[in-house]
DNA sequence: AGCACGCCGACT
DNA sequence: GTCGGCGTGCTC
């Protein structure tokens, strides 16, 4: 008996709706070759269009006799993903919707990834005559002939599919292909996904090039634009141009077409090195480090696996408890992992890590070089590297025998991915913990109030360090009422209190940091006659303004214009709304002229100066005021640094959603600790429109437990996190009433599920549709249920099914919809 | 999603 | 007659 192996295989091709194994036949001379985790080539559908693949299993039987197709290429010569990867794929896909492939592209990096070319050539021992017989009367079949002959016999898909515009190509390459005129030949090559930036430079001297565009300057202000801020510069990125001149990537093809400017690909380099560092020694630990380690360690040598709270006030040594944990786990034969919010923003960790171990430490993060990645995965992978240091996506790097998994800043929103895989950093790590009986900790000074309830409620182990390394004294905290200072006739955005505090900083010769968050960075443009703020074309959001570049600016789609002088809807004066931090940094050189302020937010950083740049000016060349947005927040330690003000801390409180107060609590908390970290106790100014809120006023003293106690209090009454997970089903579409239908026909589904609910206890709750926080983007419009209930395999697996169903239903077509547990948004 | 198949109207 | 428009159903 003939015997046939079977390979089963998670395709790239596949949308949600469709995603399954799909079963392949491993011709001979590909066997053994071809095995679990092996990525291969595999004709897909009616078109039998070539589609990369990964081998989930072999087997030597399959559930459909009739037509099975053949793998055509392997594309590893080893797995790209262990038994447990694949496994853990699986889980992916299970836990956050998405199809398995889109979990294998969030665990591999990019430097492993094929890009796959279609093209078709003209068969051995054809010539041109007996192929334009084959082509008969058929006008596309010869235009594509037309095409192949003139390139030398073999043409992309892509270019055939552009000669015919917006004609099918495929019935006249399938006419072709059958009579055995062309082949089709897929080629799969190594090396994208490097971080590539196109660049602009001047192909001509200045005057000349100057004096070409001058005559246009009225037909094509933007050309002339270009070509102006080109001068200056020489060369320049073309998305820096286009921001700062508001022209489009056309116009600079133009130019580059007339021979004005030259384009060019250049890789976008920013490695964060950790340069030569000295090997450190282990690290001292005070009585309560101590004890937290001792506890923790304990944890990560028993059997069973357990997930850890480490709840440590800023500045309490949290790192030497980490890096003792690791020494113990790498000594045990087991490797660690440390995941951080944000690698560029703490340099320094880098530093101490290296200083640790060395070679043994393997850092991934998305601003790695897709080589630099790779290699750095590699040297993971085959075990040389036992320490992995990285942000989000590093929770899935290949380490053998993992023992300890470190969550840094457990709270912090970048461990949630905005993107599908819509994947939790830490639900993964508890994953991997759980299934290799390793330990998990969660650090953080102001735990999210998920894991604080956990932690309390024993399902998690609780570690503490409560105090202050160095025993510094907490910053004096000053709430100051805005509303009182606008009675007051102060109309500017510095309170009286925060000027006193800054010229008495002035005066030491001591440094500040002022802070605005996101959403007070950003100023909008009203008019003061009819109150028209301009608004996207595109998206259903206020356009704000740039300094930098004196245009309005979308931040969902990248739409620019430039600043009108006149309100376009009346002709009334406008108005900026706002504060802003260019606007608090010409306040602050009016209150205290000759001062050097230093402000740091989007609009300044760009090409010529990354922040590091700027913080280390700013420690270096002790400029006295600093004024940024939430960048400034984070890891920075100052030594001179004993004044912190935040501008407008109220304002990260309304947004509509259920974590508003915990992350204006720990933002705040974070920025008050900013102050004093040297020998001098420090001072901290927080200015308010709510100066009896409860967040503002616990956050104030530092005072986390009141805070957890009142904020879990509401979460019970609301059934939000922990008591309930929220499942947010979104559904986007050009058309807003198909979008509201699909919606509501969810609805009902879910509707007649929960109405069959056995009893009224933890009944599940829908809400919706409602359209989501930005209604509309790109045109596209979206609207959200959300169902509030017990994340259990039963309900995953009912949304699974209600989703693949809603988005195959032809009443849904152009409306795509998607799920995201416990979103961040 | 992307492709083929099949059924209808417009035009050589 | 046939080319090409779009609705329908399937993908190992």
């Amino acid at each position: 008996m003939e015997h046939v192996s079977i390979a089963r295989v998670a395709l790239a091709a596949a949308t949600y709706a469709i995603d399954r194994p799909y079963d392949y036949q491993i011709p001979q001379e590909l066997e053994g070759r071809a095995a679990p985790g092996v990525r291969v080539i595999v004709p897909f559908g009616a078109g039998n269009r070539r589609t990369e693949g990964l081998i989930l299993a072999l087997t030597d039987e399959t559930r459909l006799e009739k037509k099975i197709k053949a793998v055509l290429t392997v594309l590893d010569d080893a797995p790209v993903l262990g038994v447990d990867g694949i496994k853990l794929a699986l889980w992916v896909r299970d836990r956050f919707f998405c199809t398995v492939y889109d979990a294998a592209r969030a665990m591999l990096p990019a430097g492993l990834w094929f890009s796959i070319q279609d093209s078709y050539r003209v068969a051995e021992s054809v010539d041109r005559e007996r192929s334009y017989d084959a082509a008969g009367r058929s006008d596309h079949a010869r235009r594509i002939l037309d095409l192949i002959w003139a390139a030398g016999g073999s043409a992309e898909l892509g270019q055939i599919r552009a000669a015919l515009g917006t004609k099918d190509p495929n019935p006249a390459l399938r006419q072709l292909t059958e009579q055995g005129i062309l082949v089709l030949e897929t080629s799969a090559s190594r090396g994208v996904g490097d971080k590539t930036e196109q660049v602009a430079a001047l192909a001509l001297p200045a005057e000349e090039a100057l004096a070409l565009v001058t005559p246009k300057r009225k037909t094509a202000p933007l050309r002339y634009a270009v070509v102006e801020l080109l001068c200056g510069l020489g060369s320049a990125a073309s998305k820096e141009i286009c921001y700062f001149t508001g022209a489009s990537p056309a116009t600079l093809r133009a130019l580059a077409k007339s021979g004005i400017l030259t384009l060019e690909k250049r890789e976008v380099f920013r490695r964060v090195s950790a340069g030569e560092v000295e090997p450190a020694a282990p690290p001292v630990l005070n009585q309560e480090q101590q004890t937290a380690f001792l506890h923790l360690d304990a944890l990560a040598r028993a059997e069973k696996p357990a997930v850890a709270l480490l709840y440590g006030v800023t500045g309490s040594g949290k790192t030497q408890v980490y890096i003792s944990l690791i020494r113990a786990a790498l000594d045990r034969g087991e490797s660690a992992m440390v995941l951080v919010p944000e690698i560029a923003l703490t340099p320094q960790l880098l530093r101490i890590f290296s200083a640790h171990f060395g070679e043994n430490i393997a850092v991934l993060h998305s601003s790695l070089r897709a080589g630099e990645r790779y290699d750095e995965w590699k040297r993971v992978r085959s075990g040389r590297a036992r320490v992995v240091l990285g942000t989000r996506s590093a929770v899935f790097a290949p380490l053998k025998d993992l023992g300890l998994i470190i969550l840094d800043e457990e709270q912090e929103a970048s461990y949630k991915s905005e993107n599908t895989p819509r994947y939790h950093a830490r639900d993964v790590a508890k994953y991997r913990c759980a299934r290799n009986g390793g330990l998990l900790v969660l650090g953080s000074a102001t735990p999210s109030i998920e894991t604080m309830y956990l932690a309390k409620s024993g399902v998690y182990h609780m570690v503490t360090l409560s105090r202050r390394y160095n025993e510094h004294a907490l910053p004096h905290v000053f709430v100051t009422d805005m509303k009182e200072a606008l009675r007051s006739g102060n109309g500017t955005s510095i309170s009286a209190r925060l000027h006193r505090e800054l010229a008495s900083n002035l005066e030491r010769g001591e440094q500040s940091i002022l802070f605005l968050n996101r959403r007070g960075a950003s100023r909008m443009v009203s008019c003061g006659e009819c109150g028209a703020v301009p608004t996207c074309p595109r998206c259903s959001v206020h356009l704000t303004y740039h300094s930098a570049n004196g245009r309005l600016m979308c931040h969902h789609c990248g739409h620019s214009e430039r600043l009108p002088d006149h309100c376009p809807e009346c002709g009334g004066a406008l108005n900026f709304i706002g504060v802003g931090t260019q606007k608090v940094q010409e306040e602050l050189e009016s209150l205290f002229p000759g001062v050097e302020v230093l402000r740091m937010d989007t609009d300044t950083i760009s090409a010529s100066q990354s922040h590091e740049a700027l913080l280390s000016r700013f420690e270096k060349e002790k400029i006295p005021i600093l004024v940024g947005t939430q960048m400034v927040a984070k890891g920075l330690d100052f030594e001179n640094v004993t004044l912190v003000g935040v501008i407008a801390a109220d304002l990260a409180l309304y947004v509509d959603s259920f974590r508003a107060a915990e992350r204006t609590f720990s933002l705040l908390t974070q920025v008050v600790g900013r102050a004093g970290r040297g020998g001098k106790t420090g001072r901290a100014v927080i200015q308010t429109y709510t100066p009896d809120n409860d967040v503002i006023r616990y956050a104030a003293s530092q005072d986390y437990d009141s805070f957890f106690e009142q904020e879990i209090d509401l979460r019970r009454l609301m059934e939000y996190p922990p008591f309930r997970d929220l499942f947010v089903l979104t559904a986007s579409g050009l058309n807003e009433a198909s979008v509201l239908r699909a919606c509501q026909q969810l609805r009902r589904s879910l509707e007649q599920w929960i109405a069959a609910w056995p009893s009224p206890e933890n009944r599940p709750r829908l809400l919706g549709p409602a359209p989501a926080a930005v209604a509309k983007v790109n045109h596209r419009y979206r609207y959200r249920l959300t169902l509030m209930c017990q994340n259990t395999k039963e309900v995953r697996g009912l949304l699974a099914q209600m989703l693949r169903a809603a988005n195959s239903d032809k009443e849904n077509r152009g409306v795509s919809i998607f799920a995201d547990v416990n979103p961040y948004d």
